[in-house]
DNA sequence: CTGAAAGCGCTAACAG
DNA sequence: CTGTTAGCGCTTTCAG
């Protein structure tokens, strides 16, 4: 009995073919005779071959095979767009390698190296500067990147964010309100354009933005700032949170301190996480479409791989999706 | 200008030594002369040399990639799982080939299969039933299974559904209630050892199960079971979901529908998942510790792959965690 | 249509 | 310490 598992030697000798013969047949490159192919067949199901993907990737370069990176698979953000990718992958019957780098900034380079090195291209996901991505055109390999880099050519697809922050502002505006506060995560690449897309907007009716930060994108991040923010001078009638987690985590505090929600106090996020809906209040949110975003990157890197002319930047639309975490300014009693 | 990648020749050439140098040197598997190392370094520097994975794998046979193969990375309970199995993965120098099979039994199988042959081990989360999982065996590379298989000698971690269906419902029995429910998903596994569990302890104190069915272990399924649950005959005075999200799903549509939680009914669930904390009311439920059942596969097979002893099946404890979404039953008035 | 031969980039004995 | 020599399992010209 065999303990190693069957090569193409093995199967070209059973059949009394050569290994090339064998090998178009596995690749399904041209016809073969009647005789050959049912001794081909019959050799392959006797040995129970199965030609090995490694040996095949040495030669032809390719490994089917699309390194993911990003930064927490538990932020549902990611795990959409996990979600998307890997759907568009297995359907062009590539497979994901994929690495949460725990938002740790140092090994996130190295380890990005080292998975460019194993597969045909690579998303990623990154928190760092965007002239410290220079390194990611070095990787000799087809990068998508999540979220916009104005100082390198990389193909990426994002969100509009500055619309996205725009369109909160705008949406908490029109329910009057006039003391809008922000609660964002500075590290992210994307905190700056939300700010000043509500800015902006509060700027045209002639008001303020007061802005706080939490230290992480996270429910306990929204939590510990919770106090600080509603308990200080200038509460405000309304509090648009850099994520949909930050949001949950600050109105559960906030309910906790005796705030009623939506009355004293409208609260959005942002990315339309699948929990925001189950909450009470139910969230008011910007969908960012991680989802597609994740499909998207993933298509634009298999047209590239397929060798199609780079479609550069695609921006998706943000969507409002409000719910009744944020109510019409009541009027003073 | 090289168009090419530099290979373990090319910097054999530029330092004038033999590529078996080279290699050892890349491996850092013995000590070098001064001169040669100095040489070694400044030609890898200067070339840019990065070692081919792919060849080195072929020959050594391992490719220090551990597939993992789940039904949903939406669900949070695989979303731990990945968490867990990644951050030991990389803590041993492994990257984690992951599938996310979309809870599809056809291509489950194939699959995975096709994703044994690219990787070390694999770890696997499925809803085939026990004699359906024989083929696994066949793999021929080691394979930890999440969930515990009796038919087949696979070493498997998992959780006790049965005592953590069992405390439940103990605790629902604690607080008073009589009249209580199961919403299942059929589909699971663990369905039947969780309703198992509650129906042993339900029967000590001489008390039914009335058993539901939702289609899907989603909050959508969950919204949907709802009124059939709510609005049909023996409504429950406690409800047990076979999981968070579908329990997250009921409660916000029994709301909706006019009643009060807990005060109407007491609901729970199974796992813990992030939000059922920011839930209201917030969901009682078991924490069925995914994140660990993650660590410890991956675990698990890389001391297989170290060649360690198989330490056969591993049972994680279920712990309790009561929050607000159940409570004392209210007397009759 | 089929086969012979030349490697892909690297490691693993075994010599020196 | 360093080099020589075989390949790993497969694809790919290029002849027949």
């Amino acid at each position: 009995m065999k303990r190693t598992t069957p090569t193409i030697r093995d199967v070209a000798a059973a059949a009394g073919v050569s290994v090339a013969t064998v090998s178009k047949y596995m690749n399904g490159a041209q016809r073969f005779s009647a005789p050959v192919e049912a001794r081909l067949k019959e050799a392959i199901e006797q040995l129970g071959y199965r030609s090995n993907p490694l040996a095949r990737s040495m030669i032809t370069g390719e490994t089917r095979t699309i390194g993911l990176a990003i930064l927490d698979i538990r932020n549902p953000y990611f795990t959409n767009i996990v979600k998307g990718a890997n759907r568009i992958a297995l359907r062009h019957d590539y497979t994901l390698l994929l690495v949460d780098t725990e938002e740790n900034q140092e090994r996130e380079q190295p380890l990005i190296e080292a998975l460019a090195q194993r597969v045909d291209g690579v998303i990623i996901s990154s928190r760092m500067q965007e002239d410290a991505m220079e390194w990611m055109t070095k990787l000799n390999k087809p990068v998508v990147l999540l979220g916009r880099n104005e100082q390198c050519p990389i193909p990426s697809v994002s969100n509009d964010s500055y619309l996205a922050g725009y369109m909160l502002a705008r949406h908490l505006l029109n329910q009057g309100h006039r003391r809008i506060a922000y609660l964002g995560f500075a590290a992210s690449r994307w905190d700056a354009e939300r700010i000043r897309g509500a800015h902006t907007c509060l700027s045209e009716a002639g008001l303020k933005l007061d802005v706080h930060d939490a230290h992480a994108p996270s429910t306990l991040a929204g939590k510990a700032a919770c106090s600080s923010v509603m308990l200080g001078p200038d509460r405000p009638e309304a509090l648009i949170c850099y994520n949909d987690l930050i949001a949950l985590g600050f109105m559960k505090e906030a309910l906790t301190l005796g705030f009623r929600l939506p009355q004293d106090l409208s609260v959005t996020g942002f990315d339309n996480v699948p929990y925001g809906e189950y909450a009470v209040p139910a969230l008011t949110t910007v969908d960012l479409q991680s989802e597609k975003m994740g499909e998207t990157a993933m298509l634009k890197l298999i047209d590239a791989l397929a060798g199609k002319p780079d479609a550069g930047h695609v921006t998706l639309e943000p969507r409002l999706v409000v719910r009744e975490s944020t109510a019409r300014r009541e009027e003073a009693p």
